[in-house]
DNA sequence: CGCCCTTCGATTGTCTAACAAGTACACAAG
DNA sequence: CTTGTGTACTTGTTAGACAATCGAAGGGCG
């Protein structure tokens, strides 16, 4: 029995299963049935069954009528999906900042984080690597674009639950590219930005797809890809 | 009492309501409680709660705690936040689908719709105008950004709704442009295509400001009338 | 006379209990 | 081995109820 409260009691045990599948606590296809997560946190089932709804609106959890709810088990393809998604909102995130010069600070800030840890375990780079990119995103000003990068962050944190060896990408590589990027703002160089994000994003994607077990689909090529 | 069924009681009423929003029927600040929605729906009222909290999921309804929905009220900077999300997306759309030089026939379709409507209201052009901009976004294949766009014509859709004379767009005008777009991208000219969609997107994003009642920016009157 | 405080109605958040409907799995029959 | 059936589990929906909270109306006091 989880002792929760915040605000909502649906929000609360809504965040906290939230977490518990971002930990891998709950893996890939994991039930999560009403009255267990009823009883679980010491609720009615018309509470649990909000709180699931709501993650499964997040795209966190998966059900169909009148079916158990489970944990996403985001494959292959939905992990390109998610990549691209996230490449086509900060391809031209990237061109609107270097169109202005305007190189955020919480970027520099997060991608210096990257520079100073220098211990060994790969998933403590995820945390600033997630707030470099989103930094980024929110220097828009857009609200609304901010709230779909949210969503897609969350289902890439969910893609990375499922890989327990993260050391897909060497930390220094991961810092100089965002450094470049960074640069490329500066520069008013919006086109090259873009594509080097495209590179960036593209190698990250297809690591993690063999990672997950998927093909590892033929590296890159992406201006092939666009239709497909 | 409407009598509504098809896969889901509570999508149904959602889907009613949703009609019924887009059509204006439900002015904006028009306060839905639940019991009133489940009397008149001949529902119990956690069934009119789940759909209420659709809608709000979706924007369309908003909520605070402990308080009454409503339908939401777009301000002026809500009608910025979001024509300016979707020069965001649509941009990047407009650069892929250029580099491939694919033209979706959809797209080429909706435009000979708006071109075919000679009728006189104003009102007509919306649909065959949403479903040429949705068409290339979904010409790209991605269903995260399919789903994101979505969400953003219904917020567009419900800021229409506010506007009874939807005089300001020259039918002429739009096709115009379309077809203009269609060629830039047939051409692999990505970056003139993207600049004349933010041209396309802004004056129309001015001009729906201005009909709201907030005071237009430099935008609405680049060249010529249109809205979107 | 106007302002602050209290009170009350209305509405939402949550719970308990229950029934109906659908799915999944096992088990038996052909 | 396939097919059909049946049972247990789970979800969809309903009803009624109580507590918490918000908004507004009304009374007390400066």
């Amino acid at each position: 029995m989880s002792r929760v409260s915040a605000v909502s009691i649906v929000e609360a045990i809504a965040s906290d299963i939230r977490s518990r599948v971002f930990s891998g606590e709950l893996p890939a296809l994991h039930a999560l049935t009403e009255t267990e997560v009823a009883s679980s946190y010491d609720v009615a089932r018309p509470t649990a069954k909000a709180a699931i709804e709501k993650l499964v609106a997040e795209g966190l959890l998966v059900r169909g009528v009148h079916k158990t709810a489970r944990v996403a088990d985001l494959g292959p393809e939905s992990v390109r999906d998610i990549y691209q998604a996230r490449a086509y909102l900060e391809s031209e995130v990237l061109r609107r900042l270097a169109s202005g010069k305007a190189v955020p600070e919480e970027a520099v800030r997060a991608n210096n984080d990257i520079a100073a840890l220098k211990t060994g375990a790969p998933l403590d780079v995820v945390e600033p690597d997630m707030r470099f990119h989103t930094s980024l995103v929110d220097a828009l000003g857009n609200e609304r674009i901010s709230k779909m990068y949210l969503s897609l962050v969350g289902e890439v944190r969910l893609c990375m639950s499922r890989v327990q060896s993260l050391h897909l990408l060497d930390t220094n590589l991961i810092q100089a590219e965002h450094q470049r990027l960074l640069e490329l703002i500066e520069a008013g160089r919006g086109d090259d930005a873009a594509q080097l994000l495209d590179e960036h994003l593209g190698r990250a994607r297809e690591r993690l797809v063999a990672a997950m077990g998927g093909e590892a689909g033929p590296e890159a090529d992406l201006t092939s890809k666009l239709t497909d």
